[in-house]
DNA sequence: CTGAAAGCGCTTACAG
DNA sequence: CTGAAAGCGCTTACAG
């Protein structure tokens, strides 16, 4: 506590800007200076106050992630390792209550957010723009003036209803958080159904006030006392999925033979239940790198346009909603990317428009298998 | 971005002190000026500068939370409720390499540390302790010139075991993370086979190198290949014991029949497993307000003895290990907390001696439905 | 290639 | 009850 530059310095016999010359790497110091300078922060201990950088420079050096749906929970987790990878400090902030979103992150100091909640209010974003906040959307959420890094929800959700249509069920439910916020997967939903020619009652498609375990259990139970039950349910968030399907089982109904369920998110949760559970895979490890590189991007260079990149998904059967009779035939990254010309983020380019790309899928020793896995060998 | 505490002076026509009074609550300001005041930083949307504040005062007014282990999950959401329902704003650190743990949280600015990592290796708590950094131990870590806030490791991991043993189970295995951070858990673990006069097989006790799912699962199938196989098994973490009941089902045994299974943390994921996780079930309320409460008065105060509170904790019998037959006796948190004269924290009491106390154990509503809800009715 | 000085936006003794 | 000044620990033009 208390050791400052100028002690080092002072030490060192050099002044303080060389000192700070060397903790931050610059060139223009001799190697022989560079080596007392070394040894003096050593002996003392020194750290920089990170507070007094800050205050100067206006950059922390960290970033905030922020994750508010169970949907994006192994997204996270890849962004944690991306970024550390990467030698970039996260911090996760907390979310705040439901309305008052911003007091939970905006007090985080950090030189940007990447923001995995769906929905972000209309004010909370319009605050965050007009405060210059580097931003990456990660959920549903959508805004012409900001970045946006994920999988295309719609065509996601499209692509869970239809291997439920493939599997032959005609009535199918869909759980969800709000509405609003859902948007985009109910439409997929309603796409798949009406290509195949189905018409949903509307008390198949249930919201829920959270997207959590619970939430899905009430809301299966309450939809299969529907007359005529579903029998199948696609649920917005996988801990949903685990709670439908602890629902259907407790009523006594065989999953997936009575109903089937799909999940969101694939977390490693659903391998673990029983049935497994089957459902949509967000490539996490694409969405992270790209999240990550272009929060990085954006704070470097603000003036960039908003970009829109789409990530990979796969539907991923398992127990709860196997591969259709026909052979299995799941939408594979390629089918479920949407068709659009590829693209890297480029840095700082000129014009303003926003465009959407499609991010790189690198395919990694290992991911077929973990995106594979089915229930009997959780690797 | 830049409106500063100048700006609001200037509109407002007064002082900088007397902003600042305003913005921090100082009395001393008459009514016709802290309006003035209010107006002035409404008007102009001023938001103090954090770095600032901290450079200043060296404070952040942050508390930074770390869990690396998800026997741990519940108390980390309870702290994150419990801190923000006081007011204190957290961000949550994320854990860093095995070794380096320091490295994740030293660089996040916060004003003391919610540590919930098992063992934290010796060195990496004798730099922050010589470095007097405020902080708090939750896991089985325990050191002392810190104060801890948890339950009884020893004694839980022993009721856990003792709760095995009244289902009639003699061949009782242990999966847990190195043997290291786990120490506590195993010495009860052994401590109730030896009373009650059962000699484990070295091979009963497996470490993990992770407390994940799949590490649950690798270990309970080795260890269900031995001969004899167990026929009950204890699991340091929920996770773990996940892990292990799909192990044991995907090598079509039965769980309780065959081989029971006992988790511990007391996460939600366990009601929706199948058959459902009997789990050690810290109470996650109380010790987030102690930790809470604690690490705010060590930061006001940091001369404090270091204090060891003291948690309840529960046996919660679901399917997997469910009540013994002669009636269902969990033991009661009076019955699992230790027989300590009980206490209160102290604000700076003199003497240095760390002295160990009971937390209280304030009954809420609901308190009791939320720790014996059976599988049935996931709440 | 290195040094002395100014200033980031606050808070806090110190005067009035 | 309010104001003017100093300083927290850095970095960054600006000189040498």
């Amino acid at each position: 506590m208390g050791v400052t530059l100028k002690d080092v310095a002072r030490l060192a016999g050099v002044s303080a800007k060389t000192v700070s010359n060397v903790v931050n790497g610059c060139p223009g110091v001799s190697d022989a200076l560079r080596r007392r300078v070394r040894d003096a922060i050593g002996q003392l201990g020194y750290r920089p106050h990170l507070a007094a950088r800050h205050l100067r420079t206006g950059r922390t050096g960290l970033l905030a992630l922020v994750v508010d749906t169970p949907h994006l929970d192994e997204v996270a987790r890849a962004i944690l390792r991306a970024a550390a990878q990467r030698g970039h400090r996260v911090v996760v902030a907390p979310r705040g209550p439901a309305r008052g979103v911003t007091a939970a992150w905006r007090d985080v100091p950090a030189d940007g957010i990447l923001l995995g909640t769906n929905a972000p209010p209309r004010d909370v974003l319009d605050a965050e723009v007009t405060a210059g906040t580097p931003l990456v959307l990660l959920g549903e959420g959508r805004d012409d003036r900001c970045d946006r890094v994920g999988v295309d929800m719609v065509r996601a959700a499209r692509d869970a209803t239809a291997h439920l249509l493939a599997l032959g069920r005609r009535r199918i439910a869909a759980i969800g958080a709000d509405p609003g916020p859902s948007r985009s997967r109910t439409a997929g939903y309603r796409q798949a159904l009406r290509r195949a020619g189905i018409d949903a009652p509307a008390a198949y498609v249930r919201a829920t006030a959270r997207p959590e375990r619970t939430d899905g259990y009430h809301a299966a139970r309450s939809l299969l006392a529907h007359d005529p039950p579903p029998d199948a349910i696609f649920c917005y968030s996988d801990p949903l999925a685990v709670g439908a399907i602890r629902a259907a089982t407790d009523a006594g109904l065989r999953v997936p033979d009575d109903v089937a369920v799909i999940g969101f998110g694939g977390t490693e949760e659903g391998r673990y239940v029983r049935p497994s559970l089957s459902t949509v895979v967000p490539d996490a490890e694409v969405i992270a790198r790209a999240a990550v590189t272009r929060i990085v991007a954006r704070i470097a260079c603000p003036d960039l346009p908003p970009a829109e990149i789409v990530a990979p998904h796969t539907v991923l059967p398992r127990e709860s909603a196997p591969a259709p009779p026909g052979g299995s035939r799941p939408a594979s990254p390629r089918e479920s990317a949407p068709e659009l010309p590829g693209g890297t983020v480029r840095a700082c380019p000129r014009g303003s428009v926003p465009h959407r790309e499609t991010a790189p899928h690198t395919p990694r020793a290992g991911d077929g298998a973990a995106a594979a896995g089915g229930p009997r060998v959780p690797a």
